[in-house]
DNA sequence: AACCCCTTTATTTTT
DNA sequence: TAAAGGGGTT
């Protein structure tokens, strides 16, 4: 469904001023980004990049040039948008919409053609369901997680004899950690272990046996994990039969966050789009924080050099988001990486407020300071979204938490544990995924021994027999132990259903939830805030127009908030934001907390073995600063403890201010200590004199106790 | 073979 | 603190 018959018209007329209209709110450089190759005749325009600092409009500008390629007549339906997130995805579809519809009359629908947008990995589980034949894949194939694919990993080990060794081989999911880096960087074996696991090197000969069955393992079962989607898609683009076709498939191909993207993503672009027409990607390199997952700054400096002639560059340096001195302060901490970056970014907003480095006394102060100024904040009518903290890692916010359930100050916490992490959504999962392909053993493992008197023995053998046989059949015909018998029939009829697919979507996962629930009881003490749950997981279900969908997209792109017990508070309600530093990525808040800006938590003491390795964690206080718009609180507690570092228990330690603000920028912070010592009053002559008469006074009543 | 209990050991960020 | 693994009991 495009335009309306009788917009065409509307359009016509309307055209020139309103184009007019939406390019004249942007700045110069914007334009160019998105006016860029356009209007060349027949043409889709040769390769773009566009640098983008932090807050320059950056989404703004690649909206911007969506709908402007929509505006001249480019089809939605073949325009490829790649996003780092879901939610980003959302946003960019969001903001096209608005644009365009403004431009083209407000009963324009073109941008909900605008079908092709999401991260990497779910456009190539869309793409590689369209190709499954071709690549050996049957189109019902299943995509593990993170947990999954170790669990995976696990299983395997378990057959090779890797378990038993008398010295510990390393964990499910640091093998699958290894496995994948290997993967997203296209580095060898030996290069991954020496830079970033150097502890497992002794296990390499293993390892390399362990990953060849861990893939032959993923075919027999007809599964994928996270990197497979990048892989096969690379594979497909590469196949000179396929190529052609999956490039014709888009005109336009839009990158965002490219600085965040890794060899197979480049790779996969230039497979697609092999001259770079049509071919846009934005990103900072002075924003890359993926690096642990594969990503290259590489990828961003060299990419104009990958075509001929080069890709033409344009360089977005105003920002619009942040006050002139939190914006030096930021220009700052980043002028001293190792390698220089391009841009500074400048900005006309002034303030007298410059950024806070904040020393208090430990955690609990720290907690209690961001309470109190979040509050004085909220008092003087800043919403508690307009703030946020952002942190290292996911458990250094534990004690701020504490503190605001305490204080009753709702929050919402994006980044660490996530929704799908919890057991008994796993479950639910699994059967899902089990009755979607039976091959998959490590959901059908897990399921299994939901019931009493199966454990991982039996559960192996019942696998076995699925391989071997279609999987209603040797379900109905497997001998369950007795011990089981009494929840036997109930599973077998319920397998049976799901994989005769006789109930249809969403009414199979009520089914399962049925199922599920006495088992929940039955294991666990908190049944009733799990039920919930599951509950809660239904009616997302029931937004998904097929089990595969929802399975799908559940998997690439979990909900991805957290939040204390009471669950996620509603979307009315005002809460304060809890963030990973990797989870606040282009977002803003008006006022923002940086917990614990100390040696240790940023730069992490995990990651400082190379130089390149305490940029990236430079470049993550950089992305922190620069979400904030008015206010910025680097707080830095002088002691606290560490859990469990070392074999001595807990301890506390003596930390110092993070080494990316040494003593000479300080200049751009305003120094300040909480709670605020109070200076002694010098005392006045009068007061003096009045003070050595109370003395006397005192002296004499107390005399006068005893008389 | 399942299951319960006890000991040991971990290395952050996420699609 | 939690999760994985070992060992003993049912």
């Amino acid at each position: 469904m495009l335009t309306a018959p009788d917009t065409a018209d509307a359009a016509s007329e309307t055209t020139a001023k309103q184009v007019a209209d939406y390019l004249a709110r942007l700045n110069e450089a914007q334009r160019r980004a998105v006016e860029f190759g356009v209007d060349e005749p027949g043409r889709c325009g040769g390769p773009l990049l566009v640098i983008a600092g932090a807050g320059s409009g950056k989404t703004n500008t690649l909206a911007h040039r969506v709908a402007h390629l929509l505006v001249k007549g480019a089809d939605p339906h073949r325009i490829l948008l790649l996003t780092f997130s879901r939610r980003a995805a959302l946003e960019m579809t969001r903001r096209v919409t608005r644009i365009a519809a403004n431009a083209l009359g407000t009963r324009s629908a073109i941008a909900q053609g605008l079908t092709w947008s999401g991260t990497f990995h779910s456009v190539g589980a869309r793409l590689l369901r369209d190709y499954a034949d071709l690549v050996g894949l049957a189109p019902s194939f299943t995509i593990n997680d993170r947990e999954d694919s170790a669990d995976l990993m696990n299983l395997v080990r378990h057959e090779l004899g890797l378990s038993g060794k008398e010295k510990r081989f390393p964990a499910k999911s640091t093998c699958f950690a290894i496995y994948s880096r290997v993967v997203n960087t296209g580095a060898s074996l030996v290069q991954v272990l020496d830079q970033s696991f150097p502890w497992c090197r002794e296990w390499e000969a293993d390892l390399k046996r362990l990953f060849a069955a861990y893939v032959s393992a993923k075919q027999t079962q007809s599964v994928l994990d996270y990197d497979d989607l990048l892989l096969y898609w690379s594979h497909l683009a590469a196949e000179p039969s396929v190529a052609a076709d999956l490039a014709s498939r888009f005109d336009h191909v839009l990158v965002d966050e490219y600085q965040d993207t890794n060899r197979l993503q480049a790779s996969i672009l230039l497979a697609m789009k092999p001259d770079g027409r049509g071919l846009t990607v934005v990103g900072d390199d002075a924003q890359s924080i993926y690096s642990f997952r594969g990503a290259t700054v590489r990828n961003i400096l060299d990419f104009p050099g990958h075509f001929e002639p080069p890709a033409a560059t344009v360089t977005l340096d105003r920002n619009y988001r942040s006050t002139l001195p939190i914006l030096e302060a930021s220009n700052a901490v980043i002028g001293l990486a190792t390698e220089r970056y391009t841009k500074n970014l400048w900005t006309d907003k002034a303030s007298a407020q410059k950024p806070r480095v904040v020393s208090v006394a430990d955690e609990a102060d720290q907690a209690r300071y961001i309470v109190e100024q979040v509050l004085e904040a909220r008092e003087a009518g800043m919403k508690l979204k307009a703030q946020a903290v952002l942190f290292r890692a996911a458990h250094h916010s534990a004690t701020l938490e504490i503190e605001l359930t305490r204080r009753n100050i709702p929050f919402v916490k994006f980044g660490g544990l996530k929704f799908l992490d919890s057991v008994h959504v796993k479950d639910v999962l699994a059967v899902l995924r089990w009755a979607e392909n039976p091959r998959d053993r490590v959901a059908g493992f897990r399921v299994a021994q939901l019931l009493p008197g199966i454990g991982p023995a039996i559960a192996g053998r019942l696998l076995d027999s699925v391989a071997q046989d279609e999987a209603r059949r040797a379900i109905a015909q497997f001998q369950a132990p007795a011990r089981a018998s009494e929840d036997w029939p109930r599973f077998v009829a319920l397998m049976a259903k799901l994989c005769g697919r006789e109930s249809g979507w969403p009414a199979e996962f009520e089914m399962i939830r049925r199922w599920y629930e006495p088992h929940l009881e039955r294991n666990h003490e908190d049944a009733a805030i799990r039920i919930g749950d599951v509950l809660q997981m239904e009616s997302i279900a029931s937004t998904y127009p097929t089990r595969e969908r929802f399975l799908t997209e559940l998997t690439l792109d979990p909900p991805d908030a957290t939040s204390d017990e009471s669950g996620v508070p509603m979307l009315d309600e005002d809460y304060l934001i809890l963030s990973t530093i990797h989870s606040a990525k282009g977002q803003e808040w008006r006022n923002v907390f940086v917990l614990n800006g100390v040696d240790g938590c940023i730069p992490s003491d995990l990651g400082t073995g190379s130089d390149e390795e305490i940029d990236e964690e430079r470049r993550l206080l950089y992305v922190a600063m620069t979400r904030a718009k008015e206010d910025l609180h680097v707080v830095t507690p002088q002691r606290f403890y560490v859990h469990n570092q070392t074999h001595l228990g807990d301890r506390h330690v003596w930390a110092q201010r993070t080494r990316f603000i040494p003593q000479h920028l300080m200049q751009h912070f305003e120094a300040t200590a909480w709670p605020p010592v109070v200076a002694p009053v010098a005392p006045t002559a009068e007061g003096l004199a009045a003070a050595a008469k109370a003395k006397l006074d005192i002296a004499a009543r107390l005399k006068g106790m005893w008389e």
